[in-house]
DNA sequence: ATCTCATTTCCTGTTT
DNA sequence: TAAACAGGAAATGAGA
């Protein structure tokens, strides 16, 4: 018995700010209220969508996310917990508040904020990313095209392909795809050069292949600290579809992966990353993410 | 046949 | 309220 899984979203992406080829299947912005279109979405007020002064705390964390996204800024830069309000108090900062709040990004978000109070009251889009319905754009417009690209990805699957990490000679390990492999002098003889991995290629290093070939996967996840190994889902439910297409599960959903990301961490090939949703970081078991290990 | 491993599935409760 | 997070428990399926 499977359960269907309905349309779930992922963090809104503003449109792909690190990949410069655009996800073939997106086209994030020039989609339009779906609230309209889909049948049993939520409606909301035309204030509610657009005016910061209703947001609620998700909200402006989103706001958050995709302004930093919008500019590039490296999330790790600004405190999030100094952004744990609704929009009404997000709005009766000043611009003192906001430098005190994210220092150097403070003057950032203080404009973009202003920007949006305008526009919400004279209605103007100036803030086109800030679409909160990118759960719905999704549905619209990111699934169909995607599948689409399941038929070409099937014929050669990537991680199929040599990768530029995977010369065994480049690691340290004897199987450079086994994230848990040991000391050789623990095993047989016979399991030193084949690990158990049974399917091929371990969820960690699915996730991996897709962050090191962004221009095969664009807008799937993307790397938030590339140096430290910390990144994040931009399409959840999409890489968790690219997953179950490779283990040959169609109901494989981001709940499911998730549980299995969540595994990694006493195995120490993720460690955890408090408080940012969809946000994960490579352990020191995790293997073959460095730029330095290409 | 049995065991191990790496998930997968399902679940309840919590947090954002 | 929905989506994501946490983590227990049991099931699954392939390799050893």
């Amino acid at each position: 018995m499977v359960r269907q899984t309905s349309c779930v979203m992922s963090v809104p992406t503003s449109a792909n700010a690190e990949s410069h080829v655009p996800a073939p299947w997106s086209a994030p912005y020039s989609c339009t209220d779906a609230s309209v279109v889909i049948p049993g979405f939520p409606s909301r007020s035309w204030a509610q969508e657009t005016q910061p002064q209703f947001w609620s705390k998700f909200q402006v964390w989103e706001w958050l996310q995709q302004t930093l996204d919008m500019h590039q800024i490296d999330a790790g830069s600004i405190p999030f917990q100094n952004f744990d309000m609704d929009g009404q108090q997000l709005c009766s900062m000043s611009f003192q508040d906001f430098a005190q709040a994210a220092g150097s990004i403070g003057p950032l978000l203080f404009q973009s904020i202003a920007d949006l109070k305008w526009s919400g009251q004279y209605g103007i889009e100036i803030f086109a990313p800030l679409d909160i319905k990118t759960e719905a754009n999704e549905y619209q417009c990111s699934i169909p095209p995607f599948r689409e690209d399941f038929h070409t990805w099937q014929s050669t699957d990537m991680f199929d392909i040599k990768m530029p990490f995977q010369p065994p000679v480049t690691l340290s390990s004897p199987t450079p795809s086994s994230p848990e492999s040991k000391p050789p002098q623990n095993r047989p003889a016979t399991t030193q050069h084949k690990k158990h991995n049974p399917r091929g290629t371990h969820l960690w290093e699915f996730i991996r292949d897709i962050l090191l070939n962004p221009d095969r996967h664009p807008g799937l996840i993307k790397w938030e600290d590339r140096t430290a190994g910390v990144f994040r889902f931009l399409k959840s439910e999409a890489v968790a579809q690219l997953w179950g297409k490779k283990k040959n599960n169609s109901s494989m959903t981001y709940e499911k992966l998730s549980r299995a990301m969540r595994y990694y961490y006493k195995r120490e090939i993720l460690e955890r990353v408090d408080g940012r949703r969809l946000v994960y970081k490579f352990g020191r078991n995790a293997q073959g993410w460095k730029e330095t290990d290409k």
